[in-house]
DNA sequence: TAGAATTTAGAACAAATGTACTAAAAGTAT
DNA sequence: ATACTTTTAGTACATTTGTTCTAAATTCTA
């Protein structure tokens, strides 16, 4: 499989933006760490703003199309957002930088800020959509005052827990995504009734 | 109340790093705002991660009087956790860049992220201590296994609510510090006890 | 294979920035 | 008043970066 300048572009931009951070990262470097010219990267890409795009669209192709995978499985709801949370946690951690540069970068690419206020609204949705199902087939027992809260409380949890381990925690990818995915998952553990053992 | 030169310069650089983030403010566009030289500005400051390393010490500051204070006081640890929380959120935002910019900054300035994660070393004993408290006085009940996910779960969106809302709330100041600080709060509602109606 | 389109390397330029330096001005102490 | 220290303005320079341009090389197509 050989891949097009373009990607190769993409490629190595995810790798020095995860390492060092989306400023720091310049056109220069990433035509050096690839040994072209930064003439024939800007040739493809004007600017690192606009690869920022297109990883950020690869980004959410790929949260779309686990979301479509998962919503079509006949599993229980809890099984689902057990499954759906943790691949998308996955998912996330391959573009990390989106989320460790997250207000940098929301304010320097209005369009991507566009877009993830749209997308949040989706979350929103899907999630409250996720909890009312669960509550019609008692998985779940939460109280309606506390539905919003919750949901406020996953979702800020799912954007931000990159950045807290980034910092705080001692391990490597897989035992990063574990812990906290476990800790996201705990969000939901006071409201599970018994019958929701798995 | 005459400030002196650098206090001038670390009130301006505050204000400017809120609105528009560590990076695209350099020691230029702060002597320039205050109207003096860059040359004097670089006098006082060498460069601006002196400066957010002294406003970043001014945010520790303040929440160590803060947390002093708080603890000295006789009310209720549910009172006092309100109260400490609330406060701590408006000092907060108050040097909200430092939230804003949390990888950035850690990543370029390695003295405030030796600090920081001693930092929340203490936090996480306090919280530890707190709700230990509260438990032996009947105001909460918790299961001792999500008591460490309840403490990660406070101390990451005590860290990056200021993030979220950035990007996704339409509110002033006030309001968006209410509602987050209600969000937060509602974390420790599903384990709250009946005699702690308050 | 010939010509066209695409891709590539490299040079060139302007703007911004950090940093260091000089010298003048203001303030302080003796 | 004089000497000394602190503060300030302004200049200068090297580096980095984004951006544009040109021309050569490569690939594609008919």
């Amino acid at each position: 499989m050989v891949l097009s300048t373009k990607d190769k572009i993409l490629a190595k931009a995810l790798i020095l933006f995860n390492e060092q951070g989306s400023d720091f990262v310049t056109v220069r470097h990433i035509a050096s760490e690839l040994g072209i010219s930064h003439g024939n990267l800007c040739y493809h890409f004007a600017n690192t703003d606009v690869i920022i795009e297109a990883l950020y669209q690869q980004l959410v192709d790929k949260l779309n199309v686990l979301t479509k995978e998962m919503t079509g499985l006949s599993e229980n709801q809890l099984t689902i957002l057990y499954q759906l949370s943790y691949r998308s946690f996955e998912i996330l951690y391959q573009y990390r930088f989106l989320m460790l540069d997250f207000v940098r970068i929301m304010r320097r690419i209005p369009a991507i800020k566009l877009h993830f206020k749209a997308l949040m609204q989706i979350r929103q949705e899907q999630f409250t959509h996720i909890i009312a199902s669960m509550q019609a087939n008692s998985f779940i027992d939460i109280p309606e005052k506390n539905i919003a809260p919750l949901i406020e409380q996953a979702l800020l949890f799912g954007d931000f827990w990159i950045s807290r381990a980034e910092i705080l925690f001692d391990g490597n990818e897989q035992e990063k995504i574990a812990y906290y995915h476990k800790t996201f998952y705990a969000l939901f553990e006071p409201y599970l009734c018994d019958n929701a053992d798995w």
